[in-house]
DNA sequence: CTCTAAACGAGACGGTACGTCGGGTCTTGTG
DNA sequence: CACAAGACCCGACGTACCGTCTCGTTTAGAG
């Protein structure tokens, strides 16, 4: 085997990055966008909030769009997503953290102006965008599913997780930025449909029958 | 006597406003939309395509944003909301136009782009889009609800449409954007977990039973 | 003869045009150019406070130019260009007069900008401006040397009357624009310097002789 | 020890402007202003022209008006002002160089217009244009006198600098302007003047005496 | 203890679009 | 015709960000 130490083997050459600017520059973009939305957090303002170079923001994240996802991403991180023990319980939980991050607007609004950007740049800022921030919220659902999963509440093929997802983050998305705030009411009547649905499948299952209102596509 | 004109009653004084001008503002507005989505709806593109002078444009829609809101608009107008006889159909049907506006990258992108506006200013902006946007594509599903309604096929109470509308909605609209493609197969499955609602709810309904998997907000 | 009323025969048909209107623009006009200078005189602020379509201003005046002209050559209506005697009396008076309307910031600016625009378009313009205004200024001093010529103070030959009024004006609507103001002492030395001549022509020409300090060009 | 580096020492931070582009800036700027006069000195079109984005421009000089006193004062840098030899020539040649610049429909142009823009703002733009603009006019003659007092060809108490300064440039400006060409014939027809000016002063000092023909104000 | 390579601050630079202002023309209906 | 009202084209204004660049100045480890 070669020399040495491994884990130092990387190190590069020159002056190290600091830490603490890093830190001055995402703490700044958080603020911006919190205080003004996604069109108040422009690199410009970032880098004089930060007290620090243009050159340096733009050393670390290549482009605006790319400081906004790593942005909305630090806000993301407050999620909790622990075991609540159950299926209801954890959906709920997801639920209620995706009703909390999207509602505040500045959060719903970045979120959806990423969105927006996915949709002019699928490979490039979509992977990003969906690597950082939407597997994240979808996680939120299928966690819950999956530990269901595994404690036995429910079987595999009863539910595609990703769909549930979708309807999900997207329901609650929809409702904070274009229908209402997505409130507690809000929440019950989506876990009341989810439950319905739950409901449905399992006397299906177990009677081994097919939903007669199913029709078929076309 | 002559029949009264009520139309020329309310004519305005000075020079008429060109209705071609306008259609040719609204159509070049629509192509750059479609060629290269939002951010490449630029004001000075615009009336560069339409033949029109920059201060022609902003007579009309005072600002980019309310120009988007119009260009999307006008794409939402090819929306078939026809009745096909029954829930179903109906339902099936409009899903299928969300998802065919939605799928667009420019159409739902731009969607995307004006819900984040909304969230920097719900009074103005926000207004516009919900009025102009957000209820056009509820009410692909509220008009099929509504409709059932009257055709006896579902009870009111048994349905909430304006969250049935934000879960289809945003369902189409996060899978066209975050997920993948809301392609035939989510439409299905999507259709296939609502018929499992209405399963439930007409099942419980007769039995004038509850849910036992609806438990109780916590 | 014709028919009748040889004054009115050039009466043209349609409705004839609305005296008090041109005043009211005229007045417009003149309010503008004292209160924000020439860049202040605008079409669009002229109509407005006139209350008047800006089609009626461009009726009499085909353009912003003509009209400023029309504007700056109605503040010189003041001027008062009496015979005050003699020709010590009338160059102070014709002095004092031109200091007094060019020292206005307003008018000296305006005459300056009008001066300019003269040099961009020398047959349409500059023609107008002569015409209204340089002629004006410039009678201040030649009805004064033409006045004394006629009095015999003093001889034709021995003034360049074109020249002593490019001197008088100039100096004055430099003095005000470029240099300070053209108060009492500067026009008391202006009026000096020009006595300072008349005295050496006077002298030179009783003997028949001439200013040794003349060169030859070149 | 090697010698000091003042002009290093002063060095400001950031990267250093490009000198080539602030002469390309210029450059234009002159073209514009000889080939369309003041008019047709467009912040746009010079930085077209000049290869380079408005930005830089506007980050030159601040305002339309600054750059048009900048490519004004480059013009009066061909003026030639070296000593030849006494007063009469170099009032001569003072006077020549005055009508060889302002004769330039551009150039006079454009120095009436910034006369214009100095009465509407006497604090910025009129403390530049006397100090870039008439300051160096007037030294064509205020030098020539100068020069002469220094010979003792005059005495300083015979003559008021600036009083003379604004008869030349004034007459000269006006001549231009709005009465025709300050031709050969005008420039000697003024020399001719100043020269009897002298010759009455010089021959009044002689015989301690003042002119009769001055009279008191009134 | 120098050497090297990168981080960093500062600010110039080219570019694109913004929304506004003003000039001058054209097009209505009404007096 | 005159007139009011206002649409329309055009060109320029000055500003705001973007992302890139070029400087001089640290700051670390490598030799």
């Amino acid at each position: 085997m070669t020399a040495a130490d491994p884990p130092a083997a990387n190190r590069r050459p020159g002056r190290p990055r600091d830490a603490a600017t890093e830190q001055a520059i995402t703490r700044a973009a958080r603020e911006l966008l919190a205080e003004q939305g996604v069109g108040g957090l422009t690199m410009e303002q970032v880098a004089a909030r930060a007290g620090v170079a243009k050159t340096t923001v733009y050393r670390r994240w290549p482009s605006k769009v790319e400081l906004a996802v790593h942005a909305v991403a630090a806000t993301f991180d407050t999620i909790d997503a622990g075991d609540r023990g159950s299926l209801a319980a954890d959906m709920r939980a997801g639920i209620d953290e995706a009703a909390r991050l999207l509602r505040e607007p500045s959060t719903g609004g970045a979120y959806a102006a990423l969105l927006a950007e996915s949709a002019r740049d699928p490979e490039g800022v979509g992977r990003a965008v969906r690597g950082s921030l939407s597997t994240r919220l979808h996680a939120l659902v299928s966690q819950a599913v999956e530990r269901a999963i595994g404690r036995g509440e429910i079987r595999p093929d009863m539910v595609d997780v990703d769909l549930l997802a979708d309807v999900v983050v997207g329901a609650v998305l929809h409702r904070a930025l274009a229908t209402g705030e997505p409130d507690a009411a809000f929440v019950d009547a989506l876990i009341d449909l989810l439950s319905d649905v739950a409901y449905a499948r399992l006397l299906l299952a177990k009677r081994q029958a097919t939903n007669p209102l199913r029709t078929q596509p076309g």
